[in-house]
DNA sequence: GTCCTTCTTGACTGTTCGGTCAAGTTTTCT
DNA sequence: AGAAAACTTGACCGAACAGTCAAGAAGGAC
């Protein structure tokens, strides 16, 4: 007990821990390998020394970097769900009414989607386990709030049909994950005219 | 090598194996039980030794009555499947025409998952690993034709507006899949407000 | 009763896994 | 240069897990 410092991972409170270049290459380069084989291969079935021996170092390296597995996997959840969400933002900020953003979102979503199949397969099993999900529900409140929000904007205008927004928006992303789904699950690649279906599934049920 | 017959779990080709009262009471409790726990904890965080102690018997029960766990989730899968399937036929039945028969379809869905919350969570594992997702591809690709069916009648009668019916009927799926899934994630109770705006969402989002 | 099949037990096996650690190397800071 | 901090190694550990098996109990068929 008497021994050295000990800078043990990233301790409670939470010291972000310093990395050197070298440091933010290594994490980065776990971080996407584990994503990858989390998505083809499941989360439980890839081991921690599969992930180091894919990458190509020793175990303790992953220990450096990652203060467990479940640890690792919400990191990955949360910056997901954090550029998914920085991604909406985006597409939206220039749009002129409720009902283009609401579209112009719907469609972000999906080529989000369309561009990180991994994460979509990642994000099913996560509802599955409570340590996990408990992310997943906080990101989709986040994400059905900034919906009906819109959704909302677009019923006081009288473009919408009145409504329980939230609910409604619960819809929308209804549509846009099983779509996105059936993409990352292989069974349909996500063209335009799935984009425009999705689209005029949404917007055409809720117009007025 | 020259012992006993030995009966072996299920053999390759497959002999169902003939059980007695006592056996297929042991069979379900077994099925139940697990289906309980991993919706609850997980599959893979659920031990064999879980589910033996929890029913109360030993581990060589359970190596009776299934070849493998992995092999008593798919069984699960497969009953369920098959039990969702039968539950729509029936609700189906007596409808008049392709919407009336849409809309029974999609109410008999949600009621169904109301119901059966545990197999829901399920669901959301197997879709990430291949053993398991590959039985869920069969039961949607089933599910998505037969509703494409009826939307395809719908649309020979000029009751739905022309496109194509398989994509029609994908979106159909997601709206009730998204629904029913935030139930059993337990954000929303499925009551009948949920019902009706499913219907109203997938059935008025596509009549022409 | 006796024979045969179904069913049950629980200790045991071989393996794998998440995580640790003492020791050493490299980089950064001063 | 020298100290400190960041990083890396890989053998090691205890626990847990899926699956086995030799032995026997229960119950039906005759």
């Amino acid at each position: 007990m008497s021994s050295a410092a000990a800078p043990r991972s990233t301790s409670e409170g939470d010291a972000p821990r310093r990395l050197t270049a070298r440091g933010r290459d290594r994490k980065k380069a776990l971080l996407d390998f584990a994503t990858a084989r989390f998505a083809e291969n499941g989360f439980h079935p890839t081991s921690v020394s599969d992930i180091v021996d894919g990458v190509g170092v020793g175990k303790g390296v992953f220990y450096w970097y990652f203060p467990s597995k479940d640890e690792l996997l919400l990191e990955i959840l949360r910056e997901a769900l954090h550029d998914l969400r920085k991604t909406q933002k985006e597409a939206i900020r220039d749009a002129e009414d409720p009902l283009q953003r609401l579209e112009r979102g719907i469609r972000a979503s999906l080529e989000w989607s369309a561009t990180h199949p991994e994460v979509l397969r990642l994000t099913m099993f996560c509802w599955t386990e409570e340590t996990f999900a408990k992310e997943l529900r906080k990101g989709r409140r986040i994400n059905i709030a900034d919906t009906a929000t819109h959704v909302q904007a677009g019923i006081d205008a009288g473009m919408i049909a009145p409504g329980d927004a939230t609910m409604l928006a619960t819809a929308i992303r209804g549509v846009t994950d099983e779509l996105a789904r059936s993409y990352a699950v292989g069974q349909r690649s996500l063209d335009d005219e799935v984009l425009n279906l999705a689209v005029r599934m949404c917007l055409h049920g809720i117009v007025g």
